[in-house]
DNA sequence: CATTTTGTTCAAGTTTTTTTGAACAAAGTT
DNA sequence: AACTTTGTTCAAAAAAACTTGAACAAAATG
C-alpha cells in the first residue's frame, strides 16, 4: 500500500483557536506550549485520542507527545480510555475545573510550600550567627513575616478548592520538623 | 581615592537563604531569577537600597537591576524611598501580602482573563462555520465548559483577597459548609 | 522466537528567555 | 558649558527550556 502522501492533519478553525487559548494558559502556569497543544486537542474532540493520533493532528514528535502525555497524567488532566479492540492507549481530557486546579496545586504548588516551611526553619538557625542583636531582631521579623505569608497561603487552598466546588486540602497541622518530605 | 579592589559583598548566610526563597518563589510564578534576587535582598535589608548598592551586593549587571526594578515598580511589588541628601532613588519592599498578590493578578492574570473573553466570542463565530450540526453542538458545548472556568476564575479574584485582607471566612474548621460566601 | 506494534528515553539540536555591558539620555554640579 | 552622576536601552552573548528523532524497551502477534 501506498502510504497517503500528503493527509493533511487540518484542525477545523474552532480548533486552532480553541488550542490557542490552552497554549497560553499552559504558558501562563509554567508549561510548556506541546502540553497545551495536546490537551487542547483532546478538549476539541468528542472522541479519545491515541498517541498517533496527537502526533499525526499535532504534528509535533513524539517525543514531545509522550512527554506531555506524561505530565498531563500526572496532573491528573488527561485521563485513559480503554478502547475495546485498540491496543493504543486512548486519551480523554479531564474536564472538572475543580480537578484540574487541585492537580495543578497537590503537583505544583503544595511541594513548594512544604519544602518552604524546612527552608524558614533553616533560615531561623542561620538568623543565630548573626552578630549584633538589632540585625537578629530585624531578621527574626522578616522571618515571621515570612511565615505569616506561608501560613495565608495554606488557609487559602481549602478555600479555593471550595469555591470551585467543595473538597478539603491541608486538613492536618502540616508544620512538624520531622515531617516526610 | 583608591578604590577599593575586593569589597566581598558578602551577603551573610540567612540573607542568602531568604533571597533563595524568593528567587524560588519568582520562578514559581515565571519571574527570572534576578527579580527574585532583587526583590529578596530588598526584603532582608532593613534600610531602602539604591541601584548602585543593589548592583554591588548582588553581583549583577546594571541592566538587569533596571530592568527588575521596572518590572517589580509596575507589579507595585517595591516603593520609592525618597532618603534626603541623595539623589539615587532608593527602594523598599512592598511587605504586604495582600498588595503583592493584588499587583501580580492585576498585571500578570487579569489580561489574560480579559483578552480570553475577547477569544472565545470569536471562537464562538468560528463555530459556525463546522459542516454539519453534531460537530457544532460538540464545539458550543465545550465552549460553554469554557466559558463556566472563566467566571469561576473571576469568582475567586474577590475571594482570594477578602481572605488575604484578613477577613476570616471560617476561622475554626476549614471548608465544609456549602454555603461559601 | 522472530516480528510488529506501541510507547519511552535521552543526547543533540533548536528556540526562547535572561543577562550583560557599552552606548546613550537626563538631570544635577561646578 | 563641560563634566559628573544616575539610570535606561538594546544588541549581542549566555543560559535555560523545549523539541526532535533515533535507539531502545515491553508487550502482543503470528
Amino acid at each position: 500500500m501506498p502510504a497517503t502522501q500528503s493527509d493533511t492533519p487540518t484542525l477545523s478553525a474552532w480548533e486552532t483557536s480553541t488550542i490557542d487559548v490552552f497554549v497560553r494558559a499552559a504558558s501562563l502556569i509554567g508549561l510548556p506550549r506541546s502540553i497545551g497543544e495536546i490537551y487542547g486537542l483532546l478538549f476539541c474532540t468528542p472522541e479519545a485520542l491515541s498517541f498517533d493520533e496527537l502526533v499525526e493532528r499535532l504534528q509535533i514528535s513524539k517525543g514531545s507527545v509522550s512527554q506531555g502525555l506524561k505530565v498531563l497524567r500526572q496532573l491528573g488532566a488527561v485521563k485513559l480510555h480503554y478502547v475495546p479492540g485498540s491496543r493504543r492507549d486512548h486519551y480523554q481530557p479531564e474536564l472538572s475545573m475543580k480537578r484540574l486546579v487541585r492537580g495543578f496545586i497537590k503537583d505544583q504548588f503544595e511541594p513548594h510550600l512544604l519544602s518552604g516551611s524546612q527552608r524558614l526553619d533553616n533560615i531561623e538557625a542561620l538568623i543565630q550567627e548573626e552578630g549584633d542583636r538589632a540585625s537578629r531582631d530585624h531578621a527574626l521579623s522578616r522571618l515571621g513575616t515570612l511565615r505569616s505569608w506561608q501560613k495565608r497561603t495554606r488557609k487559602l487552598m481549602p478555600i479555593v478548592m471550595a469555591v470551585l466546588g467543595g473538597a478539603k486540602f491541608f486538613d492536618k497541622e502540616p508544620t512538624d520538623q520531622e515531617t516526610i518530605i
